[in-house]
RNA sequence: GCGGCCAUAGCUCAGUUGGUUAGAGCACAAGAUUGUGGAUCUUGGGGUCGCGGGUUCAAAUCCCGUUGGUCGCCCCA
């Protein structure tokens, strides 16, 4: 038993784990490059205020954070936005926009581990800058969706259900509610689908108990599904305000739709996400099974950037963590398999056949061919068995009688044929054989 | 921060009412096999039975604590 162990909820990768590592983020960084994302990255090691400004100084308690030796309070990071809102908040003048970034980086939260949760996780992270209108939901919301659907996943796999912060306050405002209440009221919509009645109790505490009248429309509103349903439930509240919410429904949806992405989007007014500095749009993706938590979330933060001594700049983004997405793709069958096969294997039958190979295997290797030999002297029986283990197409063969010919054997290991090239060339016999396969 | 379950070899596990030197399969390594294959056979390395304490003539086994894992609650950026 190893004396030193990981720490909880750290994460190791043994070769096997970081090949499937690996294959997520290479398709994550192709979709974000499809979409003409460009790609960024920062410190892990962050000033703790970054992230007390932004979510309150409860977050301490969730946080990987310490004094360090100039005495300056930090804290690893435990997410992106902040972070992204300080670099172009830094520059946001000097940006072309629409300013579109995505990164992939690895986030720590001091929480205790359960199923698609750890305290080390890797998230992409993809934003929009400085555009106010839905046309950002709508590159965003194809981004996730191809983010999930480039492995192979398809609408009878996940969905992103689709709601808007702003919508819920104008309804609640116009049922009467105050802005405290209508935010404790949305901490509940939240809880809801979990708990049931009992999401409404924190609201009754602080404000009494909730108008039967009012809290039948607010379980109704959840229930919406649709724009149609949408417009139904709020013709008779004649708001500007939701009036232009509607415009801005209509323009999202279209989009996703022209796109060909309507089946992979629901609305679902019951989605509010917890987090309070959203300001429209929010939508979060999920497996259709239902069985793990949520694949991706995001929304539109209008006012962070700002509140984080940045410029006025309008602001979506979403981020996709890498524990729920392996398991997804685990479940589906659709993590491929990797195994890193050589070109080439070289079996060698001493001392003086080793000298001759090496130059040879120096010259396969720099003209691009993935190339192994034994370590050390071996029968070659059992050469011949680790040659066909490592799953290489070829086998070549300096021995004896070779080595005095001035050629070297090539075999086809699958199709257990062979046959002599002189040494001087090789390297174009191996392409050729390679090639022809 | 709180709760359920779990902990024996690298992995999956067996281990009798507490009783000799803790086992198997897989994996790994060597040999059979000094010029041809993933098989087979033989052999080998590998264990503080998570850790600490207690009960007992005797503990992998029973008790307490602790650490870690796992699942859930709170939270979920």
């Amino acid at each position: 038993m190893a004396t030193f162990q990981t720490l909880p909820g750290f994460r190791e990768f043994y070769p096997e784990d970081l090949a499937r590592r690996n294959h997520i983020f290479r398709l994550w960084r192709q979709a974000a490059n499809s979409f003409g994302f460009a790609e960024y990255d920062a410190p892990v090691l962050e000033p703790l205020e970054l992230y007390k400004a932004k979510s309150g100084d409860e977050i301490e308690g969730q946080l990987f954070n310490f004094t360090d030796k100039g005495g300056r309070e930090v804290a690893l990071r435990p997410e992106m936005t902040p972070t992204v809102c300080r670099l172009v908040g830094a520059k946001a003048n000097a940006l072309k926009r629409p300013i579109k970034w995505f990164s992939i980086a690895e986030f720590f939260r001091y929480e205790r581990a359960q199923k698609g949760r750890q305290r080390s996780f890797y998230q992409f992270n993809a934003d929009i800058f400085g555009e106010p209108g839905p046309e950002a939901e709508i590159e965003l919301i194809a981004l996730l969706i191809q983010c999930l659907g480039g492995f192979g996943l398809t609408k009878d796999d996940f969905y992103v259900r689709l709601s808007d912060r702003d919508l819920w306050f104008f309804y609640l405002e116009a049922l009467g509610f105050d802005a405290g209440q209508t935010r404790e009221l949305l901490g509940a919509i939240d809880r809801f689908e979990k708990m049931g009645d009992e999401a409404f109790k924190a609201y009754a505490e602080k404000f009494g108990a909730l108008d039967a009248a009012k809290k039948e429309r607010i379980l109704g509103f959840m229930q919406v599904r649709s724009l149609a349903q949408i417009e139904g439930e709020v013709q008779k509240l004649d708001q500007q305000k939701i009036a232009g919410r509607l415009a801005d429904w209509r323009r999202l949806l279209d989009g996703l739709a022209a796109m060909g992405l309507a089946d992979f989007v629901q609305v679902d007014l019951s989605v509010v996400r917890g987090l309070a500095y959203y300001t429209g749009f929010v939508f979060e993706a999920f497996d259709r099974k239902g069985d793990l938590r949520a694949l991706a979330g995001g929304g539109r933060y209008n006012d962070l950037v700002k509140k984080l001594g940045g410029p006025d700049l309008p602001a979506v983004g979403f981020a996709i963590g890498d524990v729920t997405t392996g398991l997804l793709l685990e479940q589906r069958g659709l993590m491929p398999n990797f195994v890193q096969a050589p070109d080439v294997y070289v079996v060698i039958g001493g001392e003086a056949e080793r000298r001759v190979a090496f130059g040879d295997i120096q010259a396969l290797r720099a003209s691009g061919f993935r190339v192994e030999y034994p370590l050390k002297d071996a029968a070659f029986g059992k050469q011949f068995k680790a040659a066909a283990e490592s799953g290489a197409k070829l086998a070549l063969i300096y021995g004896g009688d070779e080595l005095a010919k001035g050629v070297v054997k090539i075999r086809d290991l699958a199709a257990r044929d062979e046959r002599e090239v002189g040494r001087d060339t090789v390297v174009a016999a191996v392409r050729d054989s390679l090639s022809g396969g």
